[in-house]
This record gives structure tokens, C-alpha cells and sequence, in this order.
DNA sequence: AGGTGTATGTCGCAT
DNA sequence: ATGCGACGTACACCT
């Protein structure tokens, strides 16, 4: 990883054009050739920056990065105060606990927590328009499409509309009801999935891996 | 700007769980107090991070950063190859060209470019689901609900059908039809936007900006 | 390569 | 603060 500390203005040409005046900012050039500007602050978002694949020239005070899709970007440097190269081999990479998938397996062994009598029929069943999070069978027999979300918000209630539009076509699931299962539901999205006849659901996600521990085998 | 190049594991307790096994990275601590760790490579997007308001405690070989929402960013460092500042002072921005917001005010200078005789009633519209970006009137007095997009996809046009679903609840409005504009509308945005009944028109940013010249005050 | 859905999305604007 | 929509969203996954 090269990082070099510079007075510089830069300019980009691609999506949109953007300018950024001069001023002394970090220049950070990663091992799969990306490329990143950033000025001290404003989270940890570059100001401008050039994924790789790319291709970097390097100018007498200038940087020119270009990609295939036609984007450019300019660096020009009026100063450099630091350019520093620095060895670190690969990354063993994140491990995350918490997020939607986990929450889509452990609802798939206890459907019933959304619904008393709730069957799985199947996990991301499949649809002309993208895969249901789950397919279930109620206590009647009766088709129900539960849309997981870590957040319950608007898109999801739309997401589940679209995915029971669909299902409500093929006639051998008969009624299909919808359920949006999330750890929280915001109050536009409640008011939204009634509106649609649909029904929101909370689970608690520590809750539910307590349960989950009387089958350790699932992860 | 602080930068710490170090072999280091990172544990993140917060909106999920993650953590990071021991490797070389850079941690960047920008002047606004955020924390970022970045592999050498996967883009600009750091591994893990912290945003401020954030607090930094500094122990013997480890930092904990907190946040009031209660996030928590644990660094273990292992060996430190590297630890340096650079001041840099307050970046002036970035100026950007080409954005949907650019788009809203020229097309609401010139509601007339997407349909003969249209007319601006309001740009940024209320409804209690959002915004509409402009509200027109067309030749006959009927109102037209228009959606502005850089590139008109399926969400754009489940958005103005919500909108329209909303509109048409006031009887002030009479009958309301729904316009989506963007500089480029994919075919199966064409094709659902049809099948509800909508209108897809697509506009020429330049050419937009061209007639714009006739009125510089715009911006 | 293109479509769809997730994200510790982040960011800005308006209420 | 919260709600809402845009973003050069990026990114993974699947066809």
C-alpha cells in the first residue's frame, strides 16, 4: 500500500464530473490498484477515488487513472509532503455475525416463532422476479411468503407486495399471505404492510439463537 | 491525520458483530475523530470503522473505540511498523455536476421538455409516504406527478406508483397521471411503467443545460 | 455480462 | 432527531 500526503487538486470524469480544489489530503494507492483520496474527516469515505481494475500513470506531478468503462481520474500535486510504501500481504478477511442471512436460517428451523403452526415449505423459493426469503405452509395449508429484513423498513413491505403479486398468479399455492419478519419494524412500514393486508412481525435475533442452540448442528 | 500501519486483529460489537484475524493493515484516524482500518486491497471501503462522534482510548498496545449509540471498535496491536501525523487543514469540498438534483431544477424550469404545455404547481411536492419531485399541471388542468431519475429503473417507477396510489386520494387533484424522467429508462422499467399506465420519457442532461443558458441565474 | 438484493451502507435534505 | 431518497452507491450472488 503506497500513501503519499500531498498538496493537490483533483478531477473526476466519469458518472459525473467532479472537481476538488487544492488543498493537502491522503493519497491512497492499494495493491489491487485502487486508488483513494481522502481529506482529515468526513467519515471514512474518500472524496474521490478509482476502483480497480485501472490504469495508473504516473506524470511528472501528475496522476492520471483511467478504467475501462471510460472514468477518469486526475490527481495533480503542487506539494508532497510524505510518500511511504508499505508491505502487508493478503488479508485473512471479516467474519460477521448478524446480518440478514443469519437471521433468514435460524427463522428457517423455527417458522412457528413468526406464526403459531407455521411449516417450512422452502428457503429463497424461487420466483420470476427474484428468490422468496421464505415459503411456508400455514396451519390450514394455506401458502405464506415471509420476507426477512434486519430493519423493517418501506422497501421491504414493497419487496414483499411484488413477490406475493407474483405468487398469487400460480395457482397451486392458492391464498398467499405475507409476512415481513425483522428485528425492528419502523412505524411507515407497519403502517404501509397493513395497508396491503400484510403482517409485521419483530423477532428478538439473541432470542432466537438461544433457541437455536438446542440444534447446534445448523451453522 | 494519524497513520498506523500495524499487524493487528480487530473485534466490532455494534449494529452486528465482526471480527478480524491478525494481519497487516493501515488504521487511519482522521481529524473528526473516525476510525478506519484498511486492508491493502477490496476498494476504498475499509475492513472496519468507526465514525465520529466517537470516544478513543488509548491503552498499552490496544484501542477501544466507542460511540454514544454504543458501538464498540476493539484494535489489538500486535507490532507496529509504522505511526505518524500529517496536519492538514479543512478541505474546501467537492464540487459535483451531473446529479438527479441538477436534473429536478432544470427539468422544473422546463416541465414543458417533457410534455407540451406542462406546468410546475411545485417541485418537492408533499405526500405523507415522501416527496414527489414535481407536481405539474398539463394543458387541460389535470394534474401530472413527475419522478426524476438519473436512470429510470424498477424502483423508480414502484415510486411513482406510490406516489399516484397517495395523489389520487386527493379529490383536489382530480385525475393525476404519473411522468417518469430520467436520461436513460431500462426496458423493464418501460415495460412495468406501461403496464401501470405511466409514461416514460427520457431527457438529454447537455441539451437541458443548453436551454438552461437562457436563464443563468439558475444556480 | 446483467439482474436482484444486501449493507455496520453513507450522505444530504426536510420535517 | 427522524424520515426519506439519492448515491460515481459498492458488493455478493445467481442466471
Amino acid at each position: 500500500m503506497r500513501l503519499v500526503i500531498a498538496r493537490c487538486s483533483v478531477d473526476y470524469e466519469g458518472r459525473l464530473s467532479a472537481h476538488l480544489p487544492s488543498a493537502t489530503r491522503l493519497v491512497m494507492v492499494k495493491a489491487d490498484g485502487c486508488v483513494a483520496v481522502h481529506a482529515d474527516g468526513g467519515a471514512y469515505k474518500p472524496l474521490n477515488w478509482m476502483n480497480a481494475p485501472n490504469f495508473l500513470e504516473e506524470a511528472e506531478g501528475s496522476w492520471t487513472v483511467s478504467n475501462p468503462k471510460g472514468e477518469r481520474l486526475m490527481i495533480t500535486f503542487e506539494e508532497i509532503f510524505s510518500d511511504s510504501d508499505h508491505e502487508m500481504g493478503a488479508d485473512p478477511g471479516l467474519e460477521k455475525d448478524g446480518v440478514e442471512r443469519h437471521l433468514q436460517f435460524l427463522l428457517a428451523e423455527r417458522p412457528w416463532v413468526l406464526e403459531e403452526g407455521l411449516v417450512l415449505i422452502r428457503r429463497e423459493y424461487p420466483t420470476d422476479i427474484g428468490p422468496v426469503d421464505l415459503l411456508c405452509s400455514d396451519q390450514d395449508g394455506n401458502a405464506v411468503a415471509v420476507e426477512i429484513k434486519r430493519r423493517g423498513e418501506i422497501d421491504g413491505v414493497e419487496q414483499l407486495s411484488r413477490y406475493l403479486e407474483r405468487l398469487r398468479r400460480d395457482e397451486r399455492l392458492g391464498e398467499v399471505r405475507g409476512i415481513l419478519a425483522a428485528q425492528v419494524v419502523k412505524p411507515q412500514a407497519k403502517v404501509l404492510a397493513e395497508a396491503r393486508g400484510l403482517v409485521t412481525v419483530e423477532v428478538d435475533y439473541d432470542e432466537l439463537r438461544g433457541l437455536e442452540s438446542d440444534r447446534p448442528t445448523l451453522f
